[in-house]
RNA sequence: GUGGUUGUAGCUCAGUUGGUUAGAGCACUGGAUUGUGGUUCCAGGGGUCGUGGGUUCAAAUCCCAUCUACCACCCCA
């Protein structure tokens, strides 16, 4: 036990068995991004730190893994940093290089990087890790994957209307039961313009998002604390209360709040992509929030966030519009859109909730027992035939105990086992015992093929 | 980053007020069964009790530190 080995904080292995089910997940919504015109691109797992810091906000700086400079890295420590610890600056004196935080950034990096090969608007798929260096919890990992699509270079809100439908598509072929939660940055800043509190919208925003966590005596608490005065809270009060069905939530939405610039337009974009989505028929459940606000400061239209349903665990699939992310890199005035699926806690929530089929869990349909030489290369040319026909199949590679090669089949939850021994060889009837029934008969090859495919 | 809970065999866990050689179930290996797995029976291997220090004649057990996992906050996929 003392010197076993272990892996860093926050990160996992994963066997076999998780990996079938985890590419379950990642070839199902990769189908679907593709399906939609969606084209993949990658970014290096470092970025450099000028291009990550700053980003996220403070938290995220922080967040940030940092990647020690090779070499000397202590030759631009200035000694006056080091005797009074700060810290932010001796981190940037011995690294220059960091862990991507997010898909979205990189991407950003890339479009201005490579705007001249770019046709926009560009619709892309990025599927890699993501590093975070935060407190590990349930369904929190210091590395994870995100499964991002954006399209940049288009206000259009049909591309908001197509990404709701790409996650209704996502999560109806893996069965996972969700409720998309919309909401409109424009509507949260008309919120803070009406209660005559426009500078405080970042305050008002990360405060009301907690509501269906902490309960809404504790968010008039927090308003209070950041300096919101009690008669705008009072203000506020009609506004966050609102229920009822998507339309009755307009309704009042226009009436508290249709006088000013941002909440109308926000209003009337959330009533033209819930008008668009009205006649396609997507099965979950899309639903106006309108405390929904999310972290990232950079959102500027729409916001879109996940939940499954019936389980207790952070969104799943989250994102919005952006309208000047390229700025930051010297681009201006190219909009996005896009959201983020994250697939490790969709693996949790599909666990929980036992939604992974069987069949992902199959690797080998066939295995062959050796019983010796002469056996085993006989074996072998009724395997290659199997294979050939699209069967995957094994030739166990030891003439072992027939009960440990049995054994191995039934671990592997392989469904057929195929013996050829002396019997066999003369009649080329080849023995076929089903795993599951255990019963076996005699076959020719070809109704060994035809038997395996029916399986299948 | 703040506060709390935790750690004994590969896994899930017992372990008395601190007291000889630390146990069980499952898993693993071998046998009963040299052409039959998943059931049954028998036998066996495997732990310096997370790590480092301290208290004590004596520590898995008490104290401190540290690491891990989990929970809440913060934040988020």
């Amino acid at each position: 036990m003392a010197q076993k080995p272990s892996i860093p904080k926050g990160t996992r292995d994963f066997s076999p068995l998780e990996m079938a089910r985890r590419n379950f997940i990642f070839n199902t919504i990769q189908e679907v991004f593709k399906q939609f015109g969606y084209q993949p691109i990658e970014t290096p797992a470092m970025e450099n730190l000028s291009t990550l810091l700053g980003k996220y906000g403070e938290e995220g700086d922080r967040l940030l893994f940092k990647i020690l400079n090779s070499g000397d890295f202590t030759k631009n420590i200035k000694a006056e940093d080091y005797e009074a610890k700060n810290l932010n600056r001796l981190a940037l004196a011995v690294s220059e290089k960091g862990l991507r935080y997010d898909l979205t950034v990189p991407f950003a990096r890339y479009v201005v990087q490579h705007r001249n090969d770019i046709t926009f608007p560009f619709k892309r798929y990025q599927i890699q890790p993501v590093w975070r260096a935060d407190r590990p919890q349930k369904g929190r990992y210091r590395e994870f994957y995100q499964c991002d699509v954006d399209v940049i270079g288009s206000n259009s809100l049909l591309n908001e209307v197509e990404l709701i439908r790409i996650i209704d598509e996502v999560f109806n072929r893996l069965k996972v039961n969700v409720t998309i939660k919309l909401n409109n940055r424009k509507v949260l800043s008309g919120m803070a313009e009406s209660i005559d509190a426009a500078d405080k919208l970042i305050d008002i925003t990360t405060a009301i998002d907690k509501l269906d966590k902490i309960g809404i005596e504790k968010v008039y608490q927090e308003l209070l604390s950041k300096g919101i005065t009690q008669d705008s809270i009072d203000n506020l009060e009609p506004i966050i209360n609102l229920s009822g069905t998507n339309d009755s939530k307009l309704n009042c939405l226009k009436q508290l709040i249709g006088h000013t610039d941002d909440g109308e337009k926000g209003i009337a974009e959330l009533e033209t992509v819930l008008n668009y989505l009205k006649p396609l028929n997507v099965k979950s459940k899309v639903e106006i929030d309108q405390s929904l606000a999310r972290g990232l400061n950079y959102y500027t239209g729409a916001i879109i966030e996940v939940k499954a349903n019936g389980v207790s665990i952070g969104s799943i699939c989250g994102g919005g519009r952006y309208d000047n992310l390229t700025g930051i890199f010297g681009l201006p005035d190219v909009s996005g859109v896009g959201v983020s699926f994250g697939a490790d806690r969709i693996y949790d929530v599909m666990k929980e909730q036992n939604l992974f089929p069987k069949e992902v869990e199959t690797s080998t349909e066939v295995m062959f027992v050796n019983f010796g030489e002469r056996e085993g290369a006989h074996a072998l040319e009724v395997l290659v035939s199997l294979q050939q026909n699209g069967i995957r199949a094994e030739l166990y590679p030891d003439a072992g105990k027939m009960k440990k090669q049995m054994k191995y089949a039934n671990q592997r939850a392989i469904p057929f086992v195929v013996l050829i021994g002396e019997q066999e060889m003369e009649t080329k009837h080849y023995t076929l015992k089903n795993m599951l029934t255990g019963e076996q008969e005699k076959l020719t090859l070809d109704e060994l093929v035809k038997k395996i495919k029916k399986a299948q």
